[in-house]
DNA sequence: AGCACGCCGACT
DNA sequence: GTCGGCGTGCTC
């Protein structure tokens, strides 16, 4: 680097903006500029930071319009050439913007212009991250069985990058195979990327791995206090950390040494991001693995559709885990006919009289209700006035402990009121129930049995879920009554019969992946039964027990509704069998929204083999005062959509519309179709 | 996103 | 007479 001003540096400024910027070397310096350093610079009337991603011999803009940069923020790089290429590739992908992607990968404090790169002194370090060093105990592996050691056998077989789908009922310990998997990926010098959708999983996760394996265990998730998660982002930049276990954002972090990524829960919805740069953090993650040449372990009880058909398609090494491991057994699943016998408060008379006899046994019972508050709406016997809200299209939810109607999707609330604000009539009723209605009666109905309500409502203060859930695990709550909060991965040995209230809404859902939905849920809530010695039963409250998708649930299990759901699938031409990006705009109005799209979708480019469909309003069309709407591109391939979308959104850049207009792009999108 | 420029209503 | 409302246009 004799005479830097003979390069240009293409920077990705901190802006929401899609092109790179080019810069000047700053000007008599000496300090090398190299690509991954962050820079300060002029960006119209102020300066910014961004990050150099490339340095290229020439600009394509004119040397007069050039500026140098006014400093260099770093003494060395904080990603490489190829963290860079990800994150460029990602936000590519999901049409990101570059600024955004390249400081998605950094700690907050880093994303401004502080100058101070220097990582904080080990000392300090080592009390954020959990260590198992101090334990010097050998601990007794448990014994894998046949299919376990086969999973583990199947991927040591193969070397560089591969995608395995671990396909394992609950309980058949998919967690000690990536346990065995990490800790020879950590012997051979590796660091290991661990993403699971919810931070209410991590504890049990982390304590298991900080038992377990001999390195320490970096923890990102928004949780945390920015100073946490600096910490653990130093650890493990530096290689300190073997394991990085985070939520979806944790898929940017440079780590040098991968050789392993594992993404547990693989079907969840929450690994995509539902706003603003709308990414999906398992499918990088396959991206991520394929670019380090390492394997990818895809795990989930209930994997996703797509998952399972890469599997078909043999892109997938797709491993079963049929059994539950030790001598834990499956459960039984029941279905109570809500239609031919008496109903109260949501509880069929079939469900009380099996929570009898396992009360009566000392056993716990589990109550799944996916609906929190009191009741969904509050309507007036006289008028039949309902109580929506002002800025949805929902009804706003009674909540008697507070004394208020809430709306779940924009916050709204008001007090309840005594008298119908329509006809003042004094007879208001609670329509249907929430988990706080049912307690209610519960306590009512078993008086000498403590209930542990686990929703939203009651864990809201820090550290209760956990409180609640220790509790539980201790036998203090012989009823448990919770939303998908407690459906997901904990572990309740005690738990005997497992009550599943309702879970029609999934059958009937406007969206093509409701089915897929209510199978993984009622899967995931099934599988806290019986974990232990003791045999479960499951018994599902259905309007519907001859519905051909549960038949196929209940019958085969998710394999066989699986099966069957991708036979509906193809025969619709629906992802997996296709390929979606959706155009979503939202305003102040439905005409604006829809005029806008309705202009969007006359230059779209050529579409070939693609589809347009709509504008049409967003399911849920009005949401905080905002009317949703959207366009669907559809094609046979990821390819054809990202060259549609290359051509079509910077024409779409270019529409005139009012400003108090919004619109994004959901590539792959999850929800709201 | 910021931050400025740019034209129309109630104030020292 | 101006302070300021937020519409729209640009950033190497």
């Amino acid at each position: 680097m004799t005479d830097q001003r003979c390069f240009i540096l293409q920077v990705a400024v901190a802006a929401p903006l899609p092109e790179l910027f080019d810069y000047l070397p700053p000007p008599q310096s000496t300090a090398p500029v190299l690509i991954g350093m962050r820079v300060l610079v002029p960006f119209g009337r102020s300066q910014r930071v961004g990050i150099i991603v490339a340095i290229a011999p020439a600009s394509e803009l004119t040397p007069d319009r050039l500026k140098p940069i006014t400093q260099l923020l770093d003494t060395q790089p904080l990603l490489t050439a190829a963290d860079i290429s990800f994150l460029l590739w990602s936000a590519k992908y999901y049409r990101g913007f570059p600024g955004e992607a390249v400081f998605s990968a950094l700690p907050t404090r880093l994303r401004r212009a502080d100058r101070s790169i220097n990582p904080p002194a080990p000392a300090i370090e080592s009390t954020a991250i959990e260590s198992s060093a101090i334990e010097s105990t050998p601990i007794e592996l448990p014994t894998l069985n046949t299919e376990q050691s086969a999973a583990i056998a199947a991927i040591h077989n193969q070397s560089g990058f591969n995608c395995f789908l671990l396909d394992g009922v609950t309980g058949s310990g998919k967690t000690e195979v990536y346990l065995r998997l990490i800790a020879t990926t950590l012997a051979r010098g590796g660091q290991v990327l661990v993403l699971v959708p919810e931070i209410g999983l991590t504890p049990q996760l982390q304590r298991r791995f900080t038992q377990r394996l001999n390195t320490p265990i970096a923890v990102i998730h928004s949780n945390l206090t920015a100073n946490s998660r600096e910490l653990a982002w130093w650890q493990v930049v530096r290689g300190t950390a073997g394991v990085l276990l985070g939520t979806r954002s944790a898929v940017f972090t440079p780590i040098p040494k991968l050789a392993l990524v594992i993404v547990d829960e693989e079907h969840d919805v929450s690994l995509k991001q539902q706003d603003g740069w709308r990414y999906s953090a398992r499918d990088l993650a396959v991206r991520r693995a394929q670019l380090a040449d390492c394997p990818v372990i895809l795990g989930s009880a209930t994997p996703a559709l797509e998952s399972l058909r890469n599997a078909q398609l043999g892109r997938y090494h797709h491993l079963l885990l049929p059994r539950r491991a030790g001598t834990a057994r499956s459960p039984q699943l029941v279905i109570a006919d809500l239609r031919t016998q008496p109903v109260t408060t949501g509880l069929s008379h079939a469900l009380l009289t099996r929570m009898e006899t396992e009360l009566n046994c000392g056993n716990q019972v589990l109550l799944f209700l996916n609906r929190r508050g009191f009741a969904p709406v509050l309507t007036c016997h006289q008028c039949n006035w309902l109580s929506n809200c002002p800025r949805c299209d929902v009804k706003l939810t009674v909540h008697r402990d507070i004394e208020r109607l809430m709306c779940h999707h924009c916050g709204f609330s008001r007090p309840i009121p005594t008298l119908c604000p329509d006809c003042g009539g004094t007879d208001l009723r609670p329509l249907g129930q929430g988990t706080e209605r049912v307690a209610d009666y519960l306590r009512r109905r078993f008086p000498d049995c403590p209930i542990g309500r686990i929703d939203r409502d009651s864990t809201r203060r820090k550290g209760e879920l956990e409180r609640l859930l220790t509790a539980a695990r201790l036998g203090e709550y012989p009823i448990l009554l919770g939303t998908q909060m407690l459906a997901k991965g904990h572990h309740l040995p005690g738990v005997t019969l497992v009550g599943i209230l309702s879970l029609d809404q999934g059958l009937h859902g406007v969206e093509f992946r409701a089915t897929e939905r209510m199978a993984q849920l009622l899967v995931q809530v099934a599988g806290r039964a019986g974990r232990a010695a003791r045999a479960g039963t499951v018994l599902l409250q259905t309007r519907y027990p001859e519905h051909p998708l549960l038949l196929a649930l209940l019958q085969q299990g998710y394999a066989g509704f699986a099966a069957q759901a991708l036979i509906e699938r193809e025969a619709a031409q629906l992802p997996p069998f296709s390929y979606q990006a959706l155009l979503r705009a939202d305003s102040r109005t439905s005409e604006t929204a829809m005029e806008f799209l309705q202009q969007a979708a006359t230059v779209a480019p050529a579409l070939g083999a693609a589809e347009l469909w709509g504008p049409a309003p967003a399911p849920l069309e009005r949401r905080a005062a905002r009317y949703r709407a959207q366009l669907l591109l559809q094609a046979p391939s990821r390819q054809i959509v990202q060259t549609v979308l290359n051509e079509w959104l910077p024409r779409v850049r270019d529409l005139n519309y009012p400003s108090q207009l919004r619109w994004s792009v959901d590539v792959d999108p999850q929800e709201g179709v």
